[in-house]
DNA sequence: AATGAATGAGCTTTCATTCAT
DNA sequence: CATGAATGAAAGCTCATTCAT
């Protein structure tokens, strides 16, 4: 019996991610996956149920892992400034150097009928509770933590995805972000 | 090949959107657009060049139509906070009035391969063309617009698109987005 | 608008017709069907919705061909041993004339996962009322509905089946089975 | 490549006869087929060459079967009437007691292209010899002997397929069912 | 201008079978 | 002997688009 072959699933979602910034959501096909990843067709099928399947187990893996690559980013020892800058810088270079997964994350996540059967997402839970936690601490102010994280997350996002730019431009832009939400969040002025 | 029954180019276009919504940007087909505008499939090409013509078509309509609507809402007589509060609550009226349009547009914009073909929207220039006036009047902040406007636009999103919240818990979250978004942003403290 | 082509739908079901009785039910995929009646697989659902809907409606249409065909050839001026005979040499012309589908509707009735989404067939119950006609006017004895009709119907189709046999000794069989069955259901002797 | 574990074997054509009633001829393929019995698909190619030689060698096991059980309740010690009886009321009990195997071997010899691959069956000739000898001992009249098997199999497979009947109002229909054959078959009045 | 018919290309998925362990 | 992995081929079906009327 041939041993199950991870490489090859790795190669799967790969091909998956790659397809999906290069030709869109659409353009990903079975048969083009099948092809980018060097195997046939049904061999997907011996990986993943169905395709719906599949983009939900690469959706699920790699929205942990950034969850895991920011929080892995701040710690304790930092002070107020350096934790908000630290979690969003963390996501900016995650989405810099990953550009496929996060188009591949974004254009699934404004997928509704998608994302509907999909779990909650581990990494997620330990955010808002980072959030939570900051909050208490009183290091940021007593805003609703949707608002937080939407402070956090969402204008970042429009940086990243900014084709017009430079990198170096976008790095003065990011920066001068972090300025704007520090002085929105958190609550000593220094 | 062009235009002559504008009723029916528009029930056509609501179709898109509609089935945009209801099954996302996979499910929007010719022909099931056809059905539901109820003509012939043969008729959608009389309208449009193609199916991404047609979508982009769509895209720019309602996109135009967006920036006009928030645009309507803002005018000279506004103080500093009642113009930020203008811009936000404008755009997320908007989208919560029109919720199928706004899912349109958003799973649009991140479809990098369709964005792509498509020119410039004008109410994006004229938005744009705002933003620089408040900053030369000095009732906004010297950052750059760019930033501005990611903090204007995307954390609204986020609230707008929470569909785990009630509509009375969504205006709690925005109202208070409001205040966050002037404290950054406005000059004058009051 | 090009009109709906009576003769292609006409070819699809004798395509149908054919590969059942030279392959099997199996071999009978939409691609050789397709093939077959020299349209494209695309055009097979312009006429019929799916293949199981196909299926049953060529069921249907040929079921009540045959029972047309059989109920055409008794008529009033028969007497006792006539109508019998009427009845069951009709139904073996009809399957000896039409083999391939006679083979489709036989192979059809026996899968009972096809037949279960199948509604009534007219010329049936036209055939059931004929024999409780028969009851009551005194000509067949007084058996069952259910019983009379598998006695008409079903050891005819084995004669017809046997491929063993020429048909000279099929005629013979054919003339005895009429006899044994006449004088098992008729009341009167002669 | 041949035989080892008859357990798996038996559990392998289980498999086959339940998935065919189940879901009829066409949903029956090795993959699932495997799953039902609990072994892997190649497995199933340890007991059989083919698909198509497992379906034979199926059918040939269980039409002995049902040979070898309608043969064994008849006997020399019954009489004339008893005979036909014990004949028709065996196939009867068989087929009410093993649905599936009995869907199973219709649909089977319902598929010309399955059934002309497949030796003769040996409980067949066994029948067909007793059939001779119910003739030349005066029991039975002089008819073919195709047709008088046809008139004791025939009819009682359309009693045992009408699922609109209760088991009670089957055994009415069968019962009057022998009467009807036993007058047609018999010499003796008696 | 408007349409239902028509289609080649492609979709997702399953098939019977073989391979490597 | 037994297996899960692997696959070319084919399944049923839908697609965006064009054709003939």
């Amino acid at each position: 019996m041939r041993k199950r072959d991870d490489e090859k699933e790795k190669s799967i979602k790969q091909a998956v991610v790659r397809l999906t910034l290069e030709e869109g959501f659409h353009g990903t096909s079975i048969s083009k996956i099948a092809k980018v990843a060097g195997v046939s067709p049904a061999t997907v099928y011996t990986y993943f149920d169905s395709k719906e399947m599949m983009l939900q187990d690469i959706y699920r893996e790699y929205s942990e892992e950034i969850c895991h690559f920011v929080l892995s980013r701040v710690h304790y020892g930092m002070n107020d400034r350096q934790l908000i800058e630290g979690l969003i810088r963390s996501y900016y270079d995650y989405i810099e150097a990953n550009q496929e997964i996060f188009s591949f994350i974004d254009q699934f996540s404004n997928s509704p009928s998608l994302v509907g059967g999909c779990s909650e997402i581990e990494g997620f839970v330990k955010i808002k509770m980072l959030v939570a936690d900051l909050k208490d601490r009183e290091i940021i102010k007593n805003y609703h933590h949707e608002n937080v994280l939407a402070m956090i997350v969402q204008p970042v996002k429009a940086i990243a995805a900014n084709s017009s730019k430079t990198k170096a431009e976008k790095a003065d832009l990011l920066h001068e972000m972090i300025g704007m939400i520090q002085s929105t969040l958190l609550i000593k002025e220094t």
